[in-house]
RNA sequence: GCCGAAAUGGUGGAAUGGUAGACACGAGGGACUUAAAAUCCCUUGGGCAUAACGCCUGUGUGGGUUCGAGUCCCACUUUCGGUACCA
């Protein structure tokens, strides 16, 4: 009887939506496992074989945690807010959410045809108004929370405008956007405008005049992750840098923690490393100077406070507010040129020409180690959002300011002992100093630097600047706050009205706010964003609705946000929903949570690791100071699953012909190449009538054959419609069936590495699987199992492969144990072994990869119940003990011959046994023998010496 | 530039410091069949042999540690990711 994969998959397919067999509750003794994959976002091309490689890997895991015993909560939904529904539907006129409900309805019906054990009662969509309310109420948690820098932890705003009240900023630590120094009576005398501007500065979720990544063809800001190399990651357009008024988050506040976390974490190492450059810690120095001939100063900061007697310039940013202050009225007509013409340069141009340009501002600063006048340049390689603005520059110990002093022959002042700055900075951090002071120079302050190493004269420059009150040691970071607000219509709405020009949040009891409808996805004409196309979107105060804007009056109806939220908002805290996604009263009920607590194992790519692993773990952070969340991380153990590429074929046209040669004879000729659909191409060699037929063009195309054959060439790329090299899951469901797309999908290789699809391996895996169901049914169907005691040689073999296969799947070792079951089933094959026992466990073993073969055949076993319910086999060491061991007998390291031992030789009877073998004196000849290594069950090296 | 990962047959990939190339694909040969499909068996890193199934060589390159190195150490080359005027 054949192995009839559709009617097999879709009978249990069927069953388990109808026995519920994957719905799961917290409600439960046995021990939790939360397994999760990074939800998809729903595209308009569907899924590819590509996507489902992280789903199957989780999946087999939470198979397998299950048959172990644990209570496993394996949840999927969809991030369904995003750039792509939104510009299609600015095209097309769609409404978003039309073609976003079609997407998902489409990957779910792809993914129900590979036989996941979603629990798919929690499903989540970012979309739906029960979701982003919580969303929304995370916002304006963040919004009436500020960062307290002594308890590490968020606090509720109250706290600090009673702090305010009665003290000012005086003994304020607390994470803020600038520096403030206020009295009790100055904050009491503002009024209410004013003191909602200075909360701005402390709230975690602020609304701030900031720089931002204008990307004006998507008509947005964008957050840093969201650009790469000057473009938008989305479309590839031109971003630039722009001064605007934006809701940010206060990420950088948890700097500290989410560096920290880290270490508590089982994450890759490269992803960790990933994380911390972009959080990027730095310890250094800040350091204060005086403005020649004035009482204005300003202050740098350095993490090499040990070339202090080197500096000879100082540098600005030309964004920084001290520009403005600092420029005389000689330089202010090159200056403001100068700050133009960075203006007009986008983020792309600075990052590809590293031109050295730069003005001078007029003023000197004095250096307060060396009383020097330094002149204050002002520059585009300093940046304003990072540190304070303003360096001073050491040209001698850092290349740009080398490259800056020689384009503007500012002198150069080497601080090491013996380096050569001839031709370039000596920038590495080794060396002991001199000219620190310089000799012959009038010592400015009594202090020397002189015969220390790097190391040595930062410590102690660090000393000195504190006790001098010249400034103070600082750790600054890179990491920045996330701007939280965009210009498009396909995104959460805020919960956030103005009244009287004052962000006002709505009631809590009023979320979610629902997203209004426009008949226009576009910016208005008076360059609003998206939501000032909604007719019905003003907040009447009184009555605590959402009504028309003609009602305005700034009264008791005011105008509403119009800002969405980015599309990590909505992905920030979805795995807590999954823990509870129909709970309209809280995020996660406390049960809930205490339950699940946090995800034990996360699945998705790698390219997340500046971007939504970061804002997650921000969020959660943000929700476990609050006592929402239970675990100040929210993900345990992470796996980063590859990319799959795409396999692309090749077809080659000799030029100015339409006749093609095969791959084989193609140099003879001037050919050019042209991507073939690789559906029409199986191992390699043309489906010549199908190319005919694939466009009129090749109709009536002539080949030059080798054997016969169109051989085609290949190459490794993305998986991409224009390379036609996409593979869809479904025509290999179709085809050969989910188990063995699922298994095959696992053998390609490890789950963490980035490989090609290539389809032509796939028979071995669905081969195989036939094979086992021969095992059970002869041609006639007749059952064929035999109800024996399994046999000695049988019960190693079984339980070899239970042992291997448990550790493999707990190392995510998918492939190996893929491999063993291979041979497990030919040894069993050997044996002529159709026993029972033994079959079953196997049929077990298999489940977590080939889950509906398996319910099938558990079921031919005589078993009512789910394999799901089965529990997972543990091994025997018994079992797999040998009579005897083959030992390979070596001479110096050479292998050289095999003998076998009995299982419990001795040392002492081995080593005889190999001195007494024949062979053995061949190879002694000549030697003198010096000791003999004996390996347990490998290797038994006798070393030899002349 | 900096950080990270990797480099093994025609291909995907296996190998706690212990017979390198498991398992699979592909290829070649054979069996069954009128034929094809399916299935099964044999060979398959390279070279030299094939009278003697034996010898040599082989995991990016060059060194080192070790009785023994794909694996550990040092230097280099290449590839792929990430990141970048971050002071």
């Amino acid at each position: 009887m054949e192995y009839n994969f559709r009617d097999i998959e879709k009978k249990w397919q069927q069953r388990w939506v109808e026995q519920k067999t994957y719905q799961v509750s917290e409600k439960s003794d046995r021990q939790k496992f939360y397994v999760l994959n990074m939800f998809p976002y729903p595209s308009g091309a569907g899924l590819h074989v590509g996507h489902p490689l992280g789903y199957i890997a989780t999946d087999i895991y939470a198979r397998f945690k299950r048959l172990q015993g644990f209570n496993v909560l394996n949840p999927m939904g969809y991030d369904a807010y995003g750039l792509p529904a939104e510009q299609y539907a600015i095209q097309t006129g769609q409404h978003p959410e039309v073609t976003t409900m079609q997407n998902i309805n489409r990957y779910r019906e792809q993914l129900d045809k590979i036989g996941f054990c979603f629990d798919w009662d929690r499903e989540v969509r970012t979309c739906d108004p029960g979701y982003y309310h919580w969303t929304q109420w995370a916002f304006q948690k963040m919004f009436n929370s500020y960062y307290d820098n002594d308890l590490q932890k968020a606090q509720p705003i109250e706290q600090l405008i009673s702090h305010l009240e009665s003290k000012g900023t005086e003994g304020l630590n607390v994470a803020e956007s600038e520096s403030l120094v206020l009295t009790a009576d100055e904050w009491n005398g503002m009024d209410e405008k004013q003191k909602s501007d200075t909360l701005m500065n402390y709230r975690i979720a602020f609304m701030g005049e900031t720089m931002v990544n204008w990307c004006a063809g998507l008509g947005t800001v964008l957050a840093n992750d969201e650009v790469v190399d000057g473009v938008s990651v989305r479309g590839g357009y031109p971003v630039e840098q722009k001064k605007m008024r934006q809701w940010c988050l206060r990420v950088s506040a948890y700097s500290q923690r989410l560096l920290d976390g880290l270490d508590t974490i089982n994450w890759s190492d490269s992803i960790k490393e990933t994380q911390r450059n972009w959080i990027g810690r730095s310890e250094g120095t800040e350091v204060e100077f005086q403005v020649a001939d004035s009482d204005k100063h300003f202050t740098i900061f350095t993490t090499r406070a040990d070339t202090m007697f080197g500096v000879t310039f100082m540098v600005l940013a030309p964004e920084s507010e001290l520009v403005k202050e600092l420029t005389t009225p000689e330089q202010k007509a090159a200056v403001e040129e100068y700050v133009k013409y960075v203006a007009g340069r986008t983020e792309r141009e600075r990052q590809i020409d590293h031109k050295v340009t730069g003005v001078f501002s007029g003023s000197y600063a004095i250096n307060p180690f060396t009383g020097e006048k330094n002149p204050i340049w002002i520059s585009e390689y300093v940046l304003a959002g990072y540190g304070t603005g303003a360096i001073m520059a050491v040209p001698a110990h850092d290349s740009r300011d080398y490259a800056f002093a020689k384009h503007f022959n500012l002198p150069i002042i080497p601080l090491i002992e013996g380096c050569d700055v001839s031709e370039e900075s000596y920038d590495a951090k080794e060396g002991i100093v001199c000219n620190s002071p310089r000799e012959g120079v009038t010592p400015y302050i009594d202090f020397s630097l002189n015969g220390l190493t790097i190391k040595e004269a930062i410590a102690a420059t660090k000393v000195y600047v504190k006790e001098h009150k010249l400034g103070r040691v600082k750790v600054n970071y890179r990491l920045r706050d996330a701007i939280f607000s965009r210009q498009r219509y396909w995104g959460e709405p805020f919960p956030v009205y103005y009244r009287n020009g004052i962000p006002t949040m709505m009631p809590e009891e009023c979320l979610p706010i629902e997203l209004p409808e426009v008949d226009k996805f576009l910016p208005t004409e008076t360059g609003e964003p998206p939501l000032g196309n909604a007719v019905c979107w003003a907040w009447d105060e009184a009555n605590r609705r959402i009504v028309d804007n003609k009602l305005i009056d700034n009264k008791t109806v005011f105008p509403i946000e119009l800002y969405t939220m980015p599309g990590f908002a909505g992905s920030s805290a979805y795995y807590l929903r999954y823990m509870d996604p129909h709970n309209d009263k809280a995020l996660v009920s406390e049960e809930a949570d205490s339950y699940w607590q946090n995800v034990d194992l996360y699945v998705g790519g790698s390219e997340h690791a500046t971007g939504h692993l970061i804002y997650s773990r921000f969020w959660n952070k943000f929700l476990f100071d609050l006592g929402i969340s239970r675990k100040d991380e929210p993900f345990q153990k992470l796996i980063n699953q590859g990319m799959i590429q795409g396999r692309s074929n090749f077809v080659y046209r000799i030029k100015d012909t339409n006749t093609f040669v095969s791959l084989g004879l193609s140099k003879g000729y001037d050919v050019t190449p042209i991507h073939v659909d690789v559906n029409i191409v199986s191992n390699d060699i043309l489906d010549v009538e199908a190319f005919k037929a694939w466009r009129p063009e090749y109709n009536n195309a002539e080949f030059i054959l080798e054997d016969g054959k169109y051989v085609c060439g290949w190459a490794i790329e993305k998986m991409s419609k224009s390379m036609f090299n996409v593979v869809n899951p479904d025509m290999i469901v179709e085809k050969f069936g989910a188990d063995t797309l699922r298994m095959y999908e696992m053998f390609l290789g490890p789950v963490e590495q980035s490989k090609p699809w290539d389809t032509n391996g796939i028979d071995g895996c669905h081969r195989f699987l036939k094979k086992l169901w021969g095992f059970f049914f002869d041609r006639e169907g007749n059952l064929q199992l035999a109800d024996a005691e399994p046999t000695k040689d049988e019960l190693r073999s079984i339980h070899k492969l239970i042992k291997k296969v448990t550790e493999d799947i707990e190392n995510f070792s998918y492939n190996t144990s893929i491999a063993a079951f291979m041979i497990c089933l030919n040894e069993l094959g050997q044996l002529k072994s159709r026993n029972r026992q033994i079959m079953e466990q196997f049929v077990i073993l298999m489940a977590p990869f080939t889950p509906h073969l398996s319910e099938e055949l558990y079921e031919v076993l005589g078993h009512a119940t789910s394999v799901c319910d089965a529990q997972w086999p543990s091994f025997n060491e018994d079992y797999l003990k040998e009579d005897s061991v083959k030992m390979m007998i070596s001479f110096n390291g050479k292998a050289r011959f095999p003998m076998e031992f009995p299982a419990d030789a001795d040392n002492a009877s081995i080593e005889k046994a190999v001195m007494e073998n024949p062979q053995t004196a061949k190879y002694m000849e000549g030697w003198v023998l010096n000791k003999i290594i004996i390996v347990p069950k490998k290797i038994v090296n006798v070393v030899l010496k002349k």
